[in-house]
DNA sequence: AACTCGGGGGA
DNA sequence: TCCCCAGAGTT
């Protein structure tokens, strides 16, 4: 991995933002963009949310990219591009909790603080059979203690490179290689055979179901466009008009309801295509939907939306539902 | 403390 | 389908 060994703070920091919540594979050729096209921060702190977010695209949880573009000209402007070097001061930057700033610190400075993810939650768990929640408050806090205990102060940087990789690769969550593990001996989950019970995780997250309707709104060859600015999934992304549902509408229903909100006018549009339906799965909400695309005879109205050409969509960062869609656009 | 925020890949 | 990923911010 090519951040491995890699003692630039600030490349450092970009890879840990991107890998939050993100698996490698998914995330490398994002780190690649980037460190390319911004070998330095400054130059990553001048340009435009517009393109930032369009490099984003597809990476998901997009406050990381918000924070990260506020982050870089916060330290290109106020710390003259110089990297933070204490853990305290790292720990502030926007979008760095406590795994980030521990990550950066003890990698990119060798100080003594204990990085505590996913991975290391699931061997120090299974290694020392603590059945605690690990995101409840009180969870976090006994295996923080633990952590920074056994932490090596004079080696921190290799420890918790080390020990996030023996939890990547061997005390995996699904099938972990027990029986080649050096551990096995002492671990308490193996001893007691709970390893697949190990780590507890508390709460199950209730998924909700939502249904979208783009109304692709076409005229004289250019698509209104809009920015998702409230409080939502997808928030900075752009879509098309969008019609949400709380249940499945048929066409001629969705129809109605855009000549209702007055977004179409009898006899003054033409709707040329609906796609079959699609679905997407995210962690906490499942989505459901299709794509009606309509020309317009007369143009909108609102000033919220913009117009732009199929060739100018391909600057702006839509949603992986919207981007399906785009594939079929003509 | 509980909720919210994406998308991908493996089983 | 379900799980989970080098988590953080908001309510």
């Amino acid at each position: 991995m090519p951040w491995k060994g890699e003692k630039d703070p600030y490349k450092i920091w970009l890879s840990e933002i991107i890998l939050q919540q993100t698996r490698v594979e998914q995330g490398m050729s994002y780190y690649q963009k980037f460190v390319q096209q911004f070998p330095v921060i400054q130059q990553l702190a001048r340009v435009s949310d517009k393109k930032v977010f369009k490099l984003w695209e597809g990476l998901g949880y997009y406050t990381r990219c918000k924070n990260l573009l506020e982050t870089a000209r916060f330290i290109s402007k106020n710390k003259k591009g110089v990297f933070p070097n204490t853990y305290e001061e790292i720990l502030q930057l926007k979008g760095v909790g406590t795994y980030t700033a521990a990550a950066i610190a003890s990698f990119a400075y060798n100080l003594p603080h204990a990085v505590l993810d996913g991975n290391v939650f699931r061997v120090l768990a299974r290694v020392f059979g603590i059945g605690k929640e690990i995101d409840s408050t009180e969870g976090k806090k006994y295996f923080n203690q633990i952590a920074q205990e056994l932490l090596d102060k004079k080696n921190p940087g290799n420890y918790n490179q080390a020990l996030m990789d023996f939890g990547a690769i061997v005390c995996k969550p699904i099938a972990p290689l027990c029986l080649v593990c050096p551990f096995q001996k002492h671990c308490m989950a193996y001893i007691n055979n709970a390893v697949s019970k190990l780590p507890n995780k508390g709460k199950k997250l209730k998924i909700k179901t939502r249904w979208f309707y783009f109304l692709a709104l076409k005229y004289k060859n250019k698509f209104y466009i809009r920015q998702r600015v409230e409080k939502d999934i997808w928030r900075n992304l752009f879509e098309f008009n969008l019609i949400e549902k709380a249940k499945e509408n048929s066409t001629a229903q969705i129809i109605n309801t855009a000549k209702r909100n007055e977004i179409i006018e009898k006899g003054f549009y033409d709707v040329e295509l609906v796609s079959p339906k699609q679905h997407q799965q995210l962690s906490h909400q499942k989505i459901y939907g299709r794509l009606i695309k309509i020309k317009l005879l007369k143009p909108l109205l609102t000033k919220e939306m913009i117009l732009v050409s199929k060739k100018q969509l391909t600057q702006y960062a839509f949603p992986k539902f919207i981007n399906d869609y785009l594939k079929q656009l003509q």
